[in-house]
RNA sequence: CGGGGCGUAGCGCAGCCUGGUAGCGCAUCUGGUUUGGGACCAGAGGGUCGCAAGUUCGAAUCUUGCCGCCCCGACCA
């Protein structure tokens, strides 16, 4: 992509009412811009990493076992009477009336729909298990947006749900989850520790929280330091055999948010050096909870015994969207963003120092014409724009790698590469650079 | 929802108390000099001062109502 023809709107000065630093960057890096309280357009960088994620989501979903669909986010409210839940979730959930003066609302969440959805196409235990995903935009009116997409009032998430015979089976699903997530987060660059967590208004009675340590987290949390640098499950995993050893593996170790936490449990259990109390950022969260929905809205299967029994349901909840924030706050400088290759906007940053030169220009289009060839994703900035502000904007929006060219290195022949996760800085020949580079990235993407 | 605050050029702000020509920095445009870490000089364009009503000879400024947004608290991906 040559930056002249793209659309990206850098902010030089920081909006004011920008309080935390991945809010203050997505502005800044033109991946934002809001258009309502808790309501936000994403611009064409932010949304090429929101496009990432949500590809690693649905890559290690899929792996998980799982099966994506698409619902809608408008749902009728009679789904929701089923399950008793239209009066019980209150002024958060978007109502509206149609032409017809039929009651809609925009979805806070699906399990009534899926459950609807289920119940119509499965009659035997012998279809189960299944589990079924969506990755669909939610809206629930917060009290209380705030921190950019981290709290949005409409926002992205992956929601998906496990259907299964009985609670033994249902655990099963629930650990592919468990593990899928592990997986997830790693491959985005962060630590998520699983945590004991209270179920909400989803209900149920097996629950955990994925939490990112921040500073601008938004709950506090208690844990073991031990968890923070436990191996995640590898690429080869089964998700068909036994998974409940890795459950164990990271529920060993003490972690609660600050509702679940127990100070008596927290200090006789962890050694006073590896006690970490600290705030975070919630990232997915996972739920079991048996016959919560399939009970009142007659989700039953025939059962092996004959006889039809209610399925025992889970749900699975990662906030895509919100994911951009905690990977800036985890992943960042003061000169702007350092993204992870995986999920970076662009991989490469192409920087012409003299736009206009003739052999500057020329050796900018080799590399770029050679990077693209190899499936590397270049942002060639192209404009006439002075070096100084070339560097800083490519800071600012914080491409895993920059490429400069400039009379200085074309001299010699070289062109100039700088990381920008640890700021280091290579010289490699002009002819070598792409192909050097294009390895680099792809080993980067190969992980995990 | 309770408490606090803000709304003036694309962005950041001053002006408001004490009513009288709407201003500054950045950005943008033109010309020139520059060019390896957000350049310099000269010139130019850009505003229903959130909306509405009221007070007044006169309102960005005072009064009232409305709308929008932000921050602090209890809920949530």
């Amino acid at each position: 992509m040559r930056l002249s023809r793209y659309y990206l709107p850098l902010l030089k000065e920081t909006p004011a009412e920008a309080q935390i630093v991945s809010h203050r960057l997505m502005l800044r890096a033109g991946m934002i811009r809001q258009e309502g309280a808790g309501i936000y357009a994403w611009l064409p960088l932010g949304f090429r990493v929101l496009k990432k994620i949500e590809q690693i989501v649905r890559e290690e979903q899929d792996r998980a076992g799982a099966v994506e669909m698409l619902m809608p986010t408008i749902q009728p409210a009679d789904l929701w009477r089923e399950s008793g839940r239209y009066d019980a979730y209150g002024k958060e959930m978007l109502r509206i009336t149609d032409r017809a003066d039929r009651e809609m609302l925009y979805g806070p969440t699906n399990e009534e729909m899926i459950t609807e959805i289920f119940r119509a196409g499965v009659r035997s235990y012998k279809d189960l298990p299944k589990m079924l995903y969506h990755i669909q935009w939610k809206f629930r009116d917060e009290i209380r947006p705030r921190f950019g997409i981290m709290r949005g009032r409409e926002f992205l998430m992956k929601d998906c749900y496990s259907f299964d015979v009985d609670e033994t089976a249902g655990r099963r699903s629930y650990n592919k989850m468990f593990v899928s997530y592990l997986r997830t987060f790693s491959r985005m660059g962060l630590k998520a520790i699983p945590m004991r967590a209270e179920t909400g208004p989803i209900g149920g009675d097996l629950s955990h929280e994925f939490i990112i340590l921040a500073e601008t987290g938004e709950s506090a949390v208690f844990c073991d330091q031990g968890l923070i640098n436990m191996a995640v499950p590898p690429k080869s995993t089964d998700f068909e055999g036994d998974l409940q050893p890795v459950i164990e593996q990271f529920t060993s170790l003490y972690a609660a948010t600050d509702e679940m936490h127990d100070e008596e449990e927290f200090t006789s259990r962890v050694n006073e050096n590896d006690r970490l109390s600290a705030r975070g950022i919630e990232v997915g969260h996972i739920f079991f909870f048996g016959e919560k929905y399939s009970k009142p809205m007659k989700a039953v299967v025939a059962s092996p015994e004959g006889g039809e029994v209610p399925v025992q349901m889970g749900s699975y909840g990662v906030g895509v969207s919100r994911l951009l924030g905690a990977i800036i706050e985890a992943h960042h400088d003061d000169a702007g963003c350092k993204w992870p290759t995986a999920v970076a906007p662009f991989h490469v940053g192409l920087i012409n120092m003299r736009s206009g030169d003739g052999p500057c220009e020329e050796a900018c289009e080799k590399i770029y014409a050679a990077l693209e060839a190899a499936g590397v994703e270049v942002l060639y900035d192209d404009t006439p724009a002075r070096g100084g502000e070339k560097f800083a904007r490519m800071d600012l929006i914080g491409l895993p790698y920059q490429i400069t060219i400039g009379p200085r290195g074309l001299e010699a022949g070289e062109a100039e590469v700088k990381s920008r996760a640890d700021g280091e800085k290579t010289s490699i020949a002009l002819d070598k650079v792409a192909s050097e580079i294009a390895a680099k990235v792809k080993v980067e993407l190969d992980y995990a």
